[in-house]
DNA sequence: ACCTGAACACCGTTCAAGT
DNA sequence: ACCTGAACACCGTTCAAGT
């Protein structure tokens, strides 16, 4: 006698996100969602293989807004503004959902071809934005310096670790500028 | 009748910093510390607060180290070369600790006086080594802003971010030469 | 086919009782 | 003064039993 179901996959991942988005990942439990969805915490093992599982659907989700955000931002002006205005919706949105951000970074014990995915794609706004200003052989390694930039910036600010007085602001402007300058110029 | 201290403070930092070295800080628990030193969970509350005074006491532990380091490193050679080497000095010294590096930036739940100054020592090399090639106007932003690339790309590594092929290493040596090259004639 | 209670092996933490 | 066992409120996860 088949049993009627009382949640589904997307409800879950949509509780687990807010929860996520509320409270940071280090506090989301199995109970906690199963609260949410009002089942009991086993059943969530029929959709899930458990709390990692559930923690990276939330994270594809999390990835999917993000690399959404950045596809949004490919404006106009010169190839060098298309790129500021990246850094800066690329800093908007861990700003605006910093638990998030920091969840999309929490450790998992492994990724597969989904995770992969929604992971890549979120890189390819800032590669296509890079095609008219620098060639293809050096393509990646100037993203990859560009988005180290910008990630441990927004995390350093976001975990409050600029402690040292004054506005964080300047030094952002400052260093993408001098990437931005010194990328093209090297 | 006074029971003999069977551990100290010292000791029990030691354990829980080589746990977290070898297992990661998610993994580190008061059980595994005790067995370490040898008495029952209960008795580390007599010397620690409680788990997060622990990790505290080892993120003092490997920022003190990690400060140390890189105050070995103020070598010879013009300014920018320095600088170099404090880079290259704090991306080994993260290579070499994975683990303790990832859980110097574990969240805790408040910082004190102790923890901020540790943090703040291992930011003056840096500034330190900046002093001739920028005036103290710009110098902390400076500062962050090569702190946020070396800390970002060193992050990204640590956690495979970088999946889209080929070398990081280019990508660091890139990155930190533009960043030089930008900050100076910006 | 899905849901549940009960159970297991863990946590962090508190506290009364020992020496 | 420090250590301990027992206890409490949690975890994640498994599984037999329900419908």
């Amino acid at each position: 006698m088949p049993a009627v179901a009382k949640t589904s996959d997307r409800e879950i991942v949509a509780a687990a996100k807010k929860f996520v988005a509320r409270h940071g990942h280090e506090a989301l439990s199995m109970q906690a969602v199963a609260d949410a969805v009002e089942v009991r915490a086993p059943s969530l093992y029929k959709r899930f293989d458990g709390r990692d599982a559930v923690l990276r659907a939330v994270q594809r989700e999390a990835f999917r807004e993000f690399g959404a955000a950045l596809e949004r931002e490919q404006g106009t002006g010169s190839a060098s503004e298309r790129i500021r205005g990246l850094a800066t919706a690329y800093r908007a949105f861990a700003r605006r959902h910093p638990r998030l951000y920091a969840a999309m970074f929490a450790e998992v014990e492994a990724l597969d071809d989904d995770d992969l995915a929604v992971r890549k794609a979120a890189a390819l706004p800032l590669l296509r934005a890079l095609a008219p200003l620098v060639p293809e052989t050096t393509r990646l390694e100037i993203a990859r310096a560009l988005t180290a930039f910008i990630h441990g910036f927004v995390s350093m600010e976001l975990s409050r670790s600029f402690r040292l007085g004054g506005e964080p602001e300047p030094a952002f402007e400052r260093g993408l500028a001098a990437l931005l300058h010194g990328l093209q110029t090297g």
